[in-house]
DNA sequence: AGACGATATGTCAACGTTAACTTATGGCAA
DNA sequence: TTGCCATAAGTTAACGTTGACATATCGTCT
């Protein structure tokens, strides 16, 4: 079922059926009828590989993450494909599992295809270099970007908007804030880090971070660990998703309810959220327009349009809910 | 940099580099030493599209889905990712949107890389044939099958389970207990709805359906819609994770709190519900455990092992939590 | 009438890789 | 000494597709 079946069946080249398929050059309307015909008669499937080969490169972009249950990363797959697809590419989604040398495979297996770019959120501490990128060609940075490397990247405002919800707890009088945030060497956590601290700092408080690898147990484990040794916590900023999950848990571990003993805001949004009792403050990371504009970075970069280097924010937003309350210690002043 | 490169600047033929690479026949170990050097010194890498229409196959295996932000879906994708990995093979997901245009395009596309195997969770109301199926040569329907379409599926006991939730409601005291399902011609729907409506009729009450699209959104219409109409009603079994969070955000727009006003029990864990308040009791679906066996079942058809096409059934479980109470007449009793 | 451009189709080669085959050398048993 | 096998490496062809070029017919303009 190759093009030349399709052709021998028609009675014409294999060329000129490539050229109907194509829509190409001259083809008569009788011709294109019996190639038409022929192709439907004998089931013919174009092969990519076949293409692909010829044309040195697949219409793929390579889309590499480290976990696609973390929704933020599911709902950025989703805007990505939306965008692409509309141009006829296909993303290659892999997982890294934010582990270095798993990331290194991915990237080479993603590099085996020769894709028209790639996409990336780095593994935590990656040592990949500009030389390792450029092997793609095109690349974009998404969320995470990596220190000491010039790229296009997609990230949001971390520091301001986490130093808005750090200060919006400081607002509601709690003195006593930790935050709980993802691995301690990605960037997302150094920035989202560093805007805790500011506001703390600006506040004359002293800042308490803990870190985990950003899943829902460990993000549980930390803070139970932090309020053990520091009982007189009574606020939370939280890294992303899972960690938010993980905090709630903790909280329920150790008995303690939000808004009356401890306050909560979280970064990035779920839809849950909104109908949690209480409904959960977060910092709503603008996800679906992140997407789009790595995605749109990523045509220009295909099209041969300059990009700088740069990161591109796009802005997020607090949204205040009810998971701020005023601090256990103001509801009985002494 | 292509394989002659290499062979150029180690004095070798492609052959001979060929051979290193793979691991194949006799070479020395001097020329095996050369030819890595060779392969380091031009930064040779691998071209899957050569190496693949070579083979006349790619080492991938297409995963066909409807929505990858569904969380059943991306867990999903994890599990069968691990398993295939470990043989080499790369899972190539496409989204289908629960079109079924967008299907058939998306299979088109996965085909025409001429993969090892489909994995496919049909849309809604698929027209796909075995015929389109057999051109995969192996292919494992998940989560949903495609009615008179004899193929290996991988699947839940949802009727069981789905009656067992309903008996549950039941036995708490509640009579007027409404399904907020999928959309209405899938076959997931239809077993859950099978074994809600069997629970129903054992017990001598009416079953009251209805039907979204499984978007929050629409499930938060239908519950508000189906409370409007139906006022008495006190209690419900959700469809899948999105649904039950539509199903609380409509308790939330009718200011109705759970369990005391009405009781849930969703299908489909996810990590919030346990620490939500209250608990939301549930059928945790295995959704790990479905993905490692579909992963194996395909891997048993690439290695040529006889498979029936036969639903596999992997068993879920009812999670007791807090979201089940009284019914609200039952705290005032006539 | 001759020349030229538009239309229509065919032939060839190449993209990168590797299976199958061929060639060549050395060692060793008969 | 012959013959065979293990080792080592090269040559050829093919996987499916399409760009570049070649060929051929026709209508139209000078």
């Amino acid at each position: 079922m190759t093009i030349k079946t399709v052709a021998a069946h028609a009675g014409v080249s294999a060329q000129t059926v490539s050229r109907v398929l194509r829509g190409n050059g001259y083809v008569s309307e009788e011709t294109r009828r019996k190639v038409l015909a022929a192709v439907e008669a004998v089931g013919y499937r174009p092969n990519a590989m076949g293409r692909s080969l010829r044309a040195t490169r697949t219409p793929m972009v390579g889309l590499v993450i480290t976990d696609i249950t973390n929704p933020f990363y599911a709902r950025l797959h989703k805007a990505l494909e939306a965008v692409l697809r509309r141009r006829g590419l296909t993303l290659m989604l892999l997982n890294s599992d934010d582990n270095l040398e798993t990331e290194q495979e991915q990237l080479e297996l993603v590099n085996s295809y020769r894709p028209r770019g790639l996409l990336l959120a780095p593994a935590v501490r990656s040592t990949l270099t500009e030389q390792d990128l450029a092997s793609f060609g095109n690349y974009v940075l998404v969320s995470r970007t990596i220190p000491g490397v010039a790229a296009p990247a997609v990230v949001t405002n971390e520091q301001e908007t986490m130093a808005e919800a750090t200060r919006e707890l400081i607002a509601a009088g709690h003195r006593d804030i930790v935050a709980v945030l993802g691995p301690s060497g990605a960037t997302t956590t150094r920035r989202r880090e560093d805007g805790y601290r500011a506001a703390m700092q600006a506040a004359g408080l002293g800042p308490l971070s803990c870190y985990t690898d950003q899943t829902a147990g460990s993000a549980r484990h930390a803070l139970t660990e932090a309020l053990r040794a520091h009982p007189a916590l009574t606020a939370a900023v939280s890294f992303n998703t899972p960690v938010t999950e993980g905090v709630l848990a903790g909280l329920s571990d150790m008995k303690l309810f939000c808004p009356e003993d401890f306050s909560l805001i979280g970064f990035t949004d779920a839809p849950w959220m909104e109908f949690f009792r209480p409904p959960i403050s977060v910092i709503a990371q603008p996800v679906e327009a992140m997407g789009e504009r790595a995605a749109e970075l990523m045509l220009d970069l295909i099209d041969g349009r300059e990009v700088a280097p740069v990161e591109h924010v796009v802005p997020g937003r607090l949204l205040r809910r009810g998971s701020v309350g005023a601090p256990r210690s103001a509801r009985y002043p002494e």
